[in-house]
RNA sequence: CGAGGUGUGGCUCAGUUUGGUAGAGCGCUACGUUCGGGACGUAGAAGUCGCAGGUUCAAAUCCUGUCACCUCGACCA
């Protein structure tokens, strides 16, 4: 169709050229704009209130498992910084440093934070005492700085919005507990709200966080078979409790270490979105995160009562939903186009036609699909429609996981399937890094994703180097 | 950080080879006609050519440096 062709062409089509298409929604469905600071960009009006509702959903989810939010600075002295020894190596190439106060150099740099391990740490000591301290879970939305080489909206910056959680624990089995009861909170939350399902599992050790026990992640798969880390809980142990000479006394009156638990989401979580339920027609929003859930287009605007029926229903339905109303000069075609760009997921249609007849045109923005509905049904259709794109989405994305999740048999077979088909490759590992390193070596940046919670008994022997196999690995590249 | 590419009104780009008055389309502003899949007419505003040096009578164009962005590799949420 004509109109079809038209609709596209401000949008590089993702079978082209996926990261092209990618950078081209985030500008122009107004997510973000470019900075002057390399790696630092201005989330907009609209991409922030995405985070928003991401934010206060989560939020709620954390407290109702306990957790209460701090704020901690964002400078960490180099000498605290130091306390933890792998936690360094893994981070010093990306810190930023202040060396610098006023007019005076600082004897003791400091470093913007990373993340924040150190400072919650060295809080922690002062206030745990006893085992009637215990647990203390603590969360902070903030920002941190990671100096990458290379950047990318959303997907990689210099600096990004997250929120890291931070807690401590009397015993290892209730600290490892409570990190994979996190892990499950991202999982839902992926799941219920972003409507993104993913493999949930354990890193193995070459891929674990610095300093960590375990980690665990949850990994989505991008439309185009690419996996992004949407989100990591860290069992640390008492690592850095003793480091840091955190100390409490315990049930039968001796001094023991607690142990530590941390689990952050970014921004990076607005990538994923984009990149999971996309389209070459822009954005497509899950409902529950959209900031704007209908959009209502009076059609013939000018005509006497259009505006004013038009200006009723968004008064009505903005008591139960996000509602705008577009009563701009630009014509309704244009309207359709630029909210399918942004990913509205309802379009409300509203002429002299349908006002005479009482009744309204809804397009749901995942399917397209146009249903006429009674004025006086609206809200419970809207509500219902809400929830069934919801459920369409996740389906979709879903299948798009099934679709491209391959089984690897032996190393033959392996590197055929990294070659020639983009997605997941499901295949038995013999648990030695060697193995990890050689099939990144061969295939060009294929890595292992995570040990599935849910594996599977593919063989009885590693598909790499054909040593017994101690676990089912999902594998493949990622942003 | 290695390889390649690109920076010119808000956006997409032409002009750079061969130095000589700053261009187009879209968007924007005003008015009018329109309005069920990106409407049209008329008039108008808007650019120290990424930035800093240099060569030259003269630089968007040539030289040096620098910054940013894009693509592909090595690292992370």
């Amino acid at each position: 169709m004509a109109q079809q062709k038209k609709r596209v062409e401000d949008i590089t089509p993702m079978e082209e050229d996926f990261g092209k298409w990618y950078t081209d929604i985030v500008k122009k469905a107004e997510l973000m704009d470019y900075s002057s600071v390399k790696g630092c960009m201005v989330i907009e009006p609209y991409g922030y209130a995405i985070w928003e509702n991401m934010q206060h959903d989560l939020d709620a989810r954390f407290k109702a498992v306990g957790v209460q939010n701090v704020y901690m600075p964002m400078f960490i002295p180099e000498s605290l910084f130091l306390k933890e020894k792998e936690h360094v190596e893994g981070f010093a190439p990306e810190v930023a440093w202040v060396t610098q106060g006023g007019d005076e150099p600082l004897t003791d740099r400091l470093l913007v934070r990373p993340t924040s391990e150190v400072l919650f740490c060295e809080h922690y000591q002062k206030v745990i005492h006893s085992y009637r301290d215990l647990p203390k879970l603590y969360n902070q939305w903030c920002s941190v700085v990671r100096w990458e080489k290379t950047v990318r909206p959303f997907l990689r910056s210099t600096e990004f919005l997250w929120q890291e959680g931070h807690t401590m624990h009397e015993t290892a089995e209730e600290a490892e507990a409570f990190t994979l009861k996190m892990l499950h909170v991202y999982a839902d939350f992926y799941r219920d709200v972003l409507a993104i399902p993913a493999v949930i599992g354990k890193k193995t050790e070459k891929e674990k966080f610095a300093g960590a026990v375990a980690t665990y992640t949850i990994e989505p798969m991008m439309h185009n078979g690419v996996a992004l880390q949407g989100g990591t809980t860290h069992f640390f142990g008492d690592g850095f409790p003793t480091a840091f000479g955190i100390t409490f006394t315990g049930r039968d009156n001796t001094l023991k270490h607690p142990y530590e638990t941390s689990w952050g989401v970014s921004t990076r979580m607005i990538g994923a979105v984009i990149m999971v339920h996309g389209d070459n027609n822009g954005l497509a929003l899950p409902p529950r995160v959209a900031p704007v859930q209908v959009v209502i287009v009076p059609v013939a605007q000018h005509k006497p009562g259009v505006l004013e029926k038009a200006g009723e229903i968004t008064a009505a339905l903005g008591q139960k939903f996000r509602v705008k109303l577009d009563d701009s000069d630009n014509s309704p075609g244009w309207k359709y186009a630029q909210y399918e760009m942004q990913g509205v997921p309802i379009r409300l249609e509203l002429g002299p036609r349908d006002i005479e007849n009482g009744q309204c045109v809804l397009v749901r923005r995942d399917t397209g699909e146009k249903t006429t509905v009674a004025l006086d049904d609206l809200e419970g259709a809207i509500a219902q429609l809400l929830d069934d794109i919801h459920q369409n989405m996740y389906n979709r994305a879903l299948e798009n996981l099934r679709s491209k999740t391959f089984e690897a048999h032996d190393y033959e077979e392996f590197l055929e399937i990294a070659r020639d088909k983009p997605g997941f490759i499901k295949a038995m590992w013999c648990g030695d890094p060697a193995c990890e390193d050689k099939i990144k070596e061969d295939t060009g940046g294929v890595k292992s994703r995570c040990i599935p919670f849910e594996e599977e008994h593919l063989g009885d022997v590693c598909a790499c180097c054909g040593k017994p196999a101690k676990h089912m690995v999902v594998w493949g590249r990622q942003y």
